[in-house]
DNA sequence: TGACTTGTTTAAATCGCTTGAATTTATTCT
DNA sequence: AGAATAAATTCAAGCGATTTAAACAAGTCA
């Protein structure tokens, strides 16, 4: 039905239905000054009356730049379903767009990173710059980068030692803050849960720890638990398992709050009160922690933010007026009712 | 920095490397059979070697066929970050990369329609179709399609009265499933929060009321009100409403899980219990109806498989393996604890 | 050996557009 | 008016692939 499209109108037709050269035409469409008024004139009507659209493909294949930018999300179960890589990608479209570039999707599956799809789409002039969204530890394919100096933006993570661009939330900053807040309403023994397969994650968990611990927590006062996953189930088992051997904790720090929300669901069917009986904690201000009972105390990461700064700074680095990037943007406490005071 | 990439390996060099001419290699990278197995591996190796990767810009223009599918989300406020437009998305990109095809990712803003991108996109070559979620009665912009006839798929909506291709959820067998369920139940006098903004959603509103009726339920018992958002915000606000108006109310029927969170939100803070006092029901089976408190009840629509599913007939489309698709998935019920026997 | 296949390889056109150099046309100056 | 200058337009060469028809080499047959 489709497959013989309607031949597109091309800057030929325009050319001879004006009674110029396409070189002409060409020009005019692309604002050339150097045309005689009239002439341009008249060119833009036929244009408009011809109802002509550039063809994409060749204009790229002449200036090898597609303005198009991929953007590449790990491959995490149904990752799209995430509202945290929805905020990101968000804010990269809305950018993109305001630049007037398109956006392409894609998922890191085996097949992705084991055939260097990561590479090919740059190559293959698919795109003229990747945007990739929170790798894990193991996403070492991405120090290929490095090497080949192809132009890429690491997403609300890093890799710590690379000199790859990044720009991300300030997790070491985020981790502070939930453990102020959390030894503010006097907490002394707090369980956190949180996912250690990210450079990010790791990051938080030892900076929460270390603040902690510096304010006077003993060691023994703050078990953690890690996964590698980061969803509502994650913190459901992960809670479980830390209030079945630490019953006395009075806080659950969760690193998002997906995980936070698991949480809060398996302390409630437990029959606890949150946040009377223990606080919850978690991080990203998602939607729906507003409609959590009660609802969720937690970080705000602007994480559409950081999509929206991301793709600015990779289209500044594609254009040569910056160099490098490594930002970091800062979160602030979004105060609702599943922290409160520590009982006793 | 970037701006200077290193130029890409090209067929012609290939072609030099091995001492043969670039139509030579190009029917090799081809797999044309017609060439000798030694000059074969001759080029495939030195392919290999130089690290070759088709200039698909270039392979385009001279096929016009871009192999990229747009895909296209109406401008909803931050729209990613809805669930319900992740589990579509990744069931297209599923089927999509199975095929080759890459994934162009589009908001329908006010530009998007003002300027005929819509159209654009497949005009000037960027995409061989597109793929449309969940329009809006006020999208009859759409019907350009329809007189273009350009490769379009509405994905989990239709335009009634249009040839338009379509692959949806059954919204009239949902409602069906939603009234029997609460009727079941007990139920006699229900509380509907419905999008209006949608012809799905006037679909399920209407056949949700006409069930009802068919079973004897007054028109009176079944008050209903619309919306023109979908999120918990909305479905706070309208439970506020009806609650407001019809205290007897035994159950709050929300046209999608995320109203229906926002209901129970409202429920809770206003001291009722749900399901004892009040029974909550939502639609779409979004990752977290699962972690709700009380978990809620709704119904499981596949939305992967619904864009898994519209992609592949889109393809089958292009490729003339078909001339239309006008299909419907069905849903079924998600029994959780969010809903229970009608009180008293 | 010459004519005819068969099997391989390549020249050349094409896809639609951009762009620097060359050409044509219009304008200015003496 | 004719030369010199400026303005407007067009030529023609790509961009990097695909593809058809033609060229070439080798093998077959009478």
């Amino acid at each position: 039905m489709f497959q013989k499209r309607a031949k597109a109108v091309t800057i030929k037709e325009i050319a001879s239905h004006c009674d110029v050269s396409p070189s002409t035409v060409s020009l005019v469409l692309n604002g050339s000054e150097k045309i005689k008024k009239s002439t341009r004139d008249k060119v833009i009507e036929a244009a408009a009356l011809l109802d002509y659209q550039p063809n994409e493909m060749a204009r790229s294949l002449v200036s090898s730049r597609s303005r198009c930018l991929s953007v590449t999300v790990p491959a995490l179960n149904h990752v799209f379903s995430d509202v945290y890589f929805g905020e990101i990608i968000s804010g990269i479209y809305q950018e993109a767009q305001e630049a007037g570039y398109k956006i392409l999707l894609d998922i890191a599956q085996e097949s992705f990173i084991a055939e260097k799809e990561y590479l090919n789409i740059l190559r293959n002039r698919r795109a003229d710059g990747m945007l990739y969204i929170a790798s894990t530890v193991e996403d070492r394919f991405l120090l290929e980068f490095e090497e080949h100096d192809d132009p890429l933006m690491l997403v609300n993570h890093y890799f710590p030692g690379s000199s790859l661009n990044y720009l991300s939330v300030d997790y070491k900053q985020a981790a502070r803050l939930c453990a102020e807040h959390l030894m503010e309403q006097g907490h002394r023994h707090i369980g956190l849960i949180v996912g250690t397969n990210t450079f990010t994650g790791l990051d938080f968990r030892d900076t929460f720890l270390a603040v902690c611990e510096e304010n006077g927590l003993p060691k023994t006062a703050l078990p953690w638990t890690g996964c590698t996953g980061w969803d509502e189930q994650d913190g459901y088992t992960a809670t479980r398992k830390l209030m079945s051997r630490y019953p006395d904790l009075t806080a659950i720090m969760a690193a998002n709050d997906r995980m936070a929300i698991g949480a809060m669901r398996y302390l409630i069917h437990k029959g606890l009160q949150v946040p009377r009986d223990i606080s919850v904690m978690g991080v990203d201000n998602i939607p729906s922690a507003k409609f959590t009972t009660p609802g969720l105390t937690t970080l705000k990461m602007n994480l559409f933010e950081v999509g929206r700064q991301s793709c600015k700074r990779l289209l500044e680095l594609l254009n040569g007026q910056r160099s490098e990037c490594h930002e970091l943007l800062e979160p602030h406490v979004i105060l609702r009712e599943s922290t409160g005071p520590a009982r006793g």
